[in-house]
DNA sequence: GCCGTTTTCGGCCCGACTGTTTTCAGTCG
C-alpha cells in the first residue's frame, strides 16, 4: 500500500514539475489524476504491474504511458521519467508551490527574473526588496507572500479527521443559528470521511448571504481573512485550519452540497452522466442542455434538480451515494444495500481497563457499554510484554478474568467476555501461551513494537497470529499512527487470504489517530471475503463516541452488516466466537 | 496524458475572488 502512496507522490511531482516548466495543462492534469487513482486505490499498484499491466491500464486515469511508468518504478523502484523532469529545476523549486496563493505561473516567474530557487532564497528576497518590482508584485501581494511563507513554516499537516469534525459541527451550529440561514453544513473531504483533511468547507443556504459572509470572516477565532466576498469566503483559524465558507440560494442547496462534497472524480463522473443525457451538471443545479454556452442558471434557465441531493441522483438515473463512496475507486456503483451504519453496532470487543493503560474499573465500563444499549463488552487489557502500558502477568490475567465475569454478573443484562488484548511479539508469537489464551473467552491479538520490520517478517507475524486457535480479531493489524508512522507493510493479500480461511476478523480500530485497517485496506480485505471488526479501544468512558471514526472507516471501505462481526445478532456471533480454539 | 456507439484526433469544468490592473491574469477548489 505504501507503494501506490509512493506511485502517487512520483506522479504528482512529476505535474507540478511539468506545470513550472510550462507544460500542457491538461498533460499535468492527466498526471495529477493518476496520483489521486494511485492514492485511492484499493489495488496494490505495484503487485498489479508485475503480474497483469492490462488490469492496471483498464483503471480509469491510467494509461498506456503511466502504465509503462509505474511498471518501470514497480521492477526497478525507479521511474526515469520522473528523475528527469526533476533534474530541469533546482532542487528546492517545487517546495515554493507549497506556499499558499503561490501557483506555478509566479513560481516561474520569482524563478526566471526573481532568482528564488527555494524558500530559504524566497525568504532571504522577500526580505532584501529584491523582488519590489518584478510584474504584478505589488506591495500587497509581496505582503501575502511573506505571511503565507511564515505560516507555512509554522503550519501542522493536514488535520485529523477526529481533530477536524469536531471543529466543523461547531461552525456549522454557529452559522445555522445566524439569521436568514436556511440550512449549514460542512462538504468537501470532511464530509466523506477522509482519515485527514488539508480544510473544511461550509455551506449555508440563504437569500441573504452578505451578513453571514460578514459574521463568519469576523470571529473571534479568525487569525487571517484569506478571501472576503458576497457569496464566498476563506478564513484561517487560529488553529491554522483554513475554512471556506460559501453562500447558496436555498433552492439550489443539493446542488451546491453535491459539488462541494466532492471527490473530484466522483463529480467529473456525474457530470459526464448529465452531459449523455443532454443534460449540464454544476454547482447550480442539473439543467437541460440547450447548447448555449453561457450557464444556465444565469439565463434563467429552470434547472430538473438542485434542491437535493437525491433528486439530482434520481434526474441521473442513481442511487443516492453516501459521501463516504465518493471515492474514485468506486465510480458511480450504487452502495451495497446493507452499508454499516452506528446503530448497527451492538458491541464493544476490545477495551481497556485500570488493570492495565486504562482510566476505569472493569464495573464502570461494562455499565457504559450497557447504558449505551450494547449487548457485549469484551474486556481485553493489555499482556504482560506491553510494560508501558501495565500489562497483566499470567497470574494477574487469570485473576482478572474472574473479576470481569464477577462484574459481568453484578452489572447484569449484558454479556462480559473476560479476554485480552494479547501482543503480536515480532516473531509472531503470541504474548501469552496457549494454554492460558484458553482460559479466556475472547482473545484479540495486535501488534505494538517492531513496528519497522521487514515486509516479509511482518507477513509472517501476522500470518502466525491469524493461525493461533484462540485468536478472533487481529488488533490495529498495521500499528499505523496517521501522521506519526507508517506501521507494518505486509503482503496484505496474503494475510487477507489467510484472515479469509480462518474466519479471523481484522479490525478497524476507530481512534482517529490510528483509523486502522484503513479505508482502501478495508476495501481490499472485503474483497477477499475477510470478516472485520470495529472497536473504539477504549480506555474512558467517553472513548466509546469514536465509534463513528471507525463506522465512517468502514463505509469508505464498503463495509455492510453482514461482514461486520460487530452488527451480527447475538446468536451468530457466539457461534462464530466459540467455533475455534476450545 | 487520457479517452472514445456521435471522435484513434481533438477535445479536456468553470466560477469566485484578489491584486494589479484600466480589462485581466493567476490561484483555488
Amino acid at each position: 500500500m505504501s507503494a501506490n502512496a509512493d506511485i502517487a507522490r512520483l506522479f504528482a511531482e512529476m505535474a507540478d514539475a511539468l506545470e513550472l516548466l510550462g507544460e500542457n495543462a491538461f498533460r499535468v492534469n492527466a498526471l495529477r489524476k493518476v496520483a489521486r487513482t494511485a492514492e485511492d486505490a484499493a489495488e496494490d499498484l505495484a503487485a498489479l504491474a508485475r503480474t497483469d499491466v492490462k488490469t492496471l491500464e483498464s483503471i480509469a486515469g491510467i494509461g498506456a504511458s503511466s502504465a509503462r511508468k509505474i511498471v518501470e518504478f514497480a521492477t526497478t523502484g525507479r521511474m526515469h521519467e520522473h528523475a528527469e523532469l526533476l533534474a530541469k529545476l533546482p532542487e528546492g523549486l517545487m517546495g515554493v508551490l507549497r506556499v499558499p496563493g503561490l501557483g506555478p505561473k509566479t513560481v516561474k516567474l520569482l524563478w526566471d527574473q526573481g532568482g528564488v530557487t527555494d524558500l530559504a532564497t524566497l525568504k532571504a528576497k522577500l526580505e532584501s526588496g529584491a523582488l519590489e518590482g518584478l510584474p504584478r508584485m505589488g506591495a500587497k501581494t509581496l505582503q501575502n507572500i511573506r505571511e503565507n511563507l511564515a505560516f507555512l513554516e509554522t503550519a501542522a499537516a493536514r488535520a485529523r479527521l477526529g481533530d477536524a469534525l469536531p471543529i466543523a459541527e461547531a461552525l456549522v451550529a454557529a452559522l445555522a443559528a445566524l439569521p436568514g440561514v436556511k440550512e449549514a453544513a460542512f462538504a468537501g473531504s470532511l464530509r466523506r470521511g477522509k482519515e485527514t483533511i488539508g480544510d473544511i468547507d461550509l455551506l449555508v443556504a440563504t437569500t441573504k448571504p452578505k451578513p453571514v459572509m460578514d459574521a463568519f470572516v469576523s470571529r473571534p477565532d479568525v487569525a487571517k481573512v484569506l478571501a472576503h466576498g458576497d457569496t464566498k469566503s476563506s478564513v484561517r483559524l487560529q488553529s491554522g485550519l483554513q475554512v471556506d465558507l460559501r453562500a447558496v440560494e436555498p433552492a439550489a442547496w443539493g446542488a451546491a452540497l453535491l459539488y462541494f462534497t466532492g471527490s473530484k472524480e466522483h463529480n467529473v463522473l456525474l457530470r459526464e452522466r448529465a452531459q449523455e443525457r443532454r443534460q449540464r451538471l454544476n454547482e447550480y443545479g442539473l439543467f437541460p442542455d440547450d447548447g448555449q454556452p453561457e450557464p444556465p442558471q444565469e439565463r434563467g434557465v429552470k434547472p430538473v434538480a438542485a434542491a437535493t441531493e437525491e433528486a439530482i441522483y434520481k434526474a441521473l438515473d442513481l442511487p443516492w451515494i453516501p459521501p463516504e463512496l465518493r471515492e474514485s475507486r468506486n465510480g458511480l456503483a450504487p452502495a451495497p444495500a446493507s452499508l454499516i451504519q452506528v446503530t448497527d453496532i451492538r458491541r464493544e470487543l476490545h477495551c481497556h481497563t485500570t488493570a492495565s493503560d486504562g482510566f476505569e474499573t472493569i464495573e464502570s465500563i461494562i455499565g457504559e457499554a450497557k447504558r449505551r444499549g450494547f449487548d457485549c463488552i469484551a474486556i481485553t487489557d493489555h499482556s504482560r510484554s506491553s510494560a508501558q502500558a501495565n500489562g497483566l502477568s499470567e497470574e494477574r490475567l487469570l485473576e482478572h478474568a474472574k473479576a470481569v465475569r464477577a462484574a459481568g454478573k453484578r452489572v447484569g443484562g449484558i454479556h462480559a467476555l473476560a479476554g485480552s488484548e494479547v501482543d503480536i511479539l515480532a516473531d509472531g508469537h503470541l504474548d501469552y501461551p496457549d494454554d492460558v489464551l484458553a482460559e479466556l473467552d475472547w482473545v484479540v491479538a495486535s501488534p505494538h513494537t517492531a513496528l519497522k520490520q521487514s515486509s516479509e517478517a511482518a507477513t509472517q507475524r501476522l500470518l502466525a497470529a491469524i493461525a493461533n486457535p484462540h485468536v478472533r480479531v487481529i488488533g490495529h493489524p498495521s500499528g499505523r499512527i496517521i501522521g506519526g508512522r507508517p506501521g507494518l507493510e505486509p503482503d496484505w493479500q496474503a494475510v487477507f487470504a489467510a484472515a479469509s480461511k480462518a474466519r479471523v476478523a481484522l479490525e478497524i480500530n476507530a481512534k482517529p489517530m490510528r483509523l486502522d485497517l484503513r479505508d482502501q485496506l478495508v476495501h481490499a480485505a472485503l474483497a477477499a471475503g475477510c470478516l472485520i471488526s470495529i472497536n473504539t479501544d477504549a480506555h474512558a468512558l467517553d472513548n466509546f463516541d469514536l465509534l463513528r471514526f471507525g463506522v465512517t472507516t468502514g463505509r469508505r471501505g464498503s463495509l455492510t452488516l453482514e461482514h461486520c462481526v460487530n452488527a451480527w445478532p447475538w446468536k451468530r456471533f457466539e457461534a462464530w466466537r466459540t467455533s475455534r480454539g476450545r
